[in-house]
DNA sequence: ATAAAAATCACCCGAAAGTATGAAGGGGAA
DNA sequence: TTCCCCTTCATACTTTCGGGTGATTTTTAT
């Protein structure tokens, strides 16, 4: 019970002990000044540190922290809801399958092979068969090429 | 030249004029304590409550402020069938210079780092700086990353 | 004028991409 | 049923890319 309630008041009875402190240094610093007279003017300089340590430390615990916001505007481009149609007479046209489409949709992206199959569950070797398949249905060399004429001809957005 | 010479001291001034006019109060308070000699305990109350307050309005001047960054993320909506315009803003965000937007657009195209060189009279070698610098500077890993946060942003067609 | 940034080129190494070839199971069309 | 295409996977080999480092020259900015 004892214990409890130092437990419940531990920082009232802090703040008590810490001004019970303080008084008493201060009857110690008059008692001084009584005994040798001739420094009062060093009772009235600890007077104004402690008590301007005392402000300092009433600021620091008292007042809610100083909080500076700073708010930066991120943009985030966004595609406007021109809604993307499939090609599908080009997609017909060049035989591409459903599975290389995905596989061209996730090349524009820029995923690497290796990051494809893992997305479709598949090896590497299949990603790298289903793209030479898109190349040479597509008439390109390269995965860029690839991306290029698939966003130009309408086959991914 | 006077004028000058106060207002780039303003803050030092201020500082030195409050400390005369506390040192002015002190002396009157001492003057009063001396007429009037049944005061001391006044007087050191006075100083007390002076140097607190002071200690308060230190410590209110001289904390840091805490910086709270707060990210808005704004999304932009591109017009559909707008005409491109550079997004210089991004541009220069992220500090690509002219040279690496020439490679950049040419990699989007599809270009191999070998073609981007004959095209722009170059050998294969300077090609691979510009492009390495343009993965760092955009943090991607590949050129098709690079080409798909190029056009989202806006920085290529 | 002098420092900073941009552009140029080179070399090396490892990773990723691309080419070639073969193979096997599933599904639909003739 | 047979044939063809799709999908899946593998191995082997070549080319291209990307990372790291360093250096020289030109342009730009202070």
């Amino acid at each position: 019970m004892g214990s409890n309630f130092i437990a419940r008041n531990k920082t009232n009875l802090f703040y008590g002990l810490l001004l019970g402190l303080l008084l008493f240094l201060l009857n110690w610093l008059e008692f001084r000044f009584v005994i040798f007279d001739h420094s009062f003017e060093i009772y009235i300089g600890a007077i104004a540190v402690i008590f301007t340590l005392l402000g300092i430390w009433l600021a620091m615990k008292l007042t809610s922290p100083k909080v500076e916001t700073i708010i930066i505007e991120k943009i985030l481009y966004a595609e406007p809801n021109a809604a993307f149609v499939l090609n599908e007479k080009e997609l017909a046209a060049l035989g591409i399958s459903k599975r290389e489409l995905e596989v061209l949709q996730l090349m524009a992206e820029g995923l690497s092979n290796q990051e494809i199959g893992e997305r479709l569950f598949v090896s590497l070797n299949t990603v790298k068969t289903h793209s030479a398949r898109i190349f040479e249905k597509m008439e390109v060399q390269r995965r860029t090429q690839a991306i290029e004429k698939a966003k130009r001809i309408g086959l991914i957005p």
